[in-house]
DNA sequence: CGCGGTGTGAAATTGAAGTT
DNA sequence: AACTTCAATTTCACACCGCG
């Protein structure tokens, strides 16, 4: 499970063809670094990657990871209309007040999928045309919109996954764990909230988030202790109590487990007093 | 007091097999 | 496919201790 907040994207180029004019070649084959993304739009034609082969029609996405061999041709007569952007992407992460950057190889996005919703046509759209014109600040905002492209994406995938109801049962348990972030919470208690199995859940749990239910509620616990260092005048210990710690040294020693750092010196590397 | 090492019972997680 | 049960294994949350 990838934690999308930490994917940085680099923009190759933008591309598209929306008219009725002829394709100067019928059929291309190629291998590129780049990553791509690629939504048709209209007309008809066949796409073959990774051996099979695809019947394009309006609304397919597909998804190139590097180095992918596709091939794609155009019907003569309803020539194939599209949108695609090629981009690279790292995995950013600062911890420990340091940056680590790893190059990804892909994205975990199945090769082809369809949208029943134009919103994802209509952002892909918005990007395309931003890179086209080239307006001031065009890459940083086309980096923002290949973002919400991508959120878009991992949208839909989540309507079309068939068990939809297991991440409305995982929401539900955040939305617990934040309402009762100064107590301490059993997997009896969550599983009973949301009418499952502990054993069940727990797995549910970590298939939609990524995280154990623990890591996941002192993960928002640091998250929300680092507001409380920052914003209130507040002690270490009291800061504990409010998150539902008994022992404060617990809770230094899970802050630096998480951050890297204490919470003592989070407080005075980014707290100045006067 | 603060920090860090270690011990411990309890709880969470995971694997595997079974049920609807 | 979605879910349960049970047992084995791991992790957690705190406690206790010694050091500076």
């Amino acid at each position: 499970m990838v934690d999308k907040s930490k994917l940085y994207f680099h923009i190759h180029y933008c591309n598209h063809k929306e008219t009725n004019e002829d394709w100067k070649d019928k059929k291309i084959t190629r291998r590129i670094k780049h990553h791509e993304f690629f939504l048709v739009t209209g007309g008809k034609g066949c796409i073959v990657t990774e051996g099979k082969e695809y019947n394009l029609e309006k609304g397919m996405l597909f998804y190139f990871k590097k180095n992918n061999l596709h091939s794609i041709e155009s019907d003569i007569k309803d020539p194939l209309n599209f949108l695609s952007v090629h981009f690279s992407l790292a995995y950013v992460d600062f911890h420990e007040d340091q940056w680590k950057i790893v190059e990804k190889d892909g994205l975990k996005l199945p090769v082809m999928q369809r949208f029943r919703n134009y919103k994802v046509y209509h952002i892909f759209k918005k990007l395309v045309m931003m890179w086209s014109m080239k307006m001031p600040d065009y890459e940083f905002r086309c980096k923002i919109m290949l973002q919400r492209l991508l959120f878009g994406i991992y949208n839909n995938l989540k309507q079309q996954s068939t068990n939809y109801s297991a991440i409305v049962k995982v929401e539900k348990a955040i939305k617990y764990m934040n309402d009762n972030i100064g107590r301490t919470i059993t997997l009896q208690e969550l599983s009973e909230l949301v009418s499952l199995s502990p054993s069940y859940f727990s797995r549910t749990f970590r298939e939609v988030t990524g995280y154990s239910i623990i890591e996941f509620f002192n993960k928002i616990k640091i998250d929300r202790a680092e507001a409380l260092i920052m914003v209130e005048d507040k002690k270490i210990k009291e800061i504990a109590a409010m998150l539902g710690f008994k022992d404060e040294f617990y809770f230094s020693r899970l802050f630096k487990r998480i951050k890297g750092i204490s919470p003592k010196e989070f407080y005075s590397r980014n707290v100045h007093g006067y």
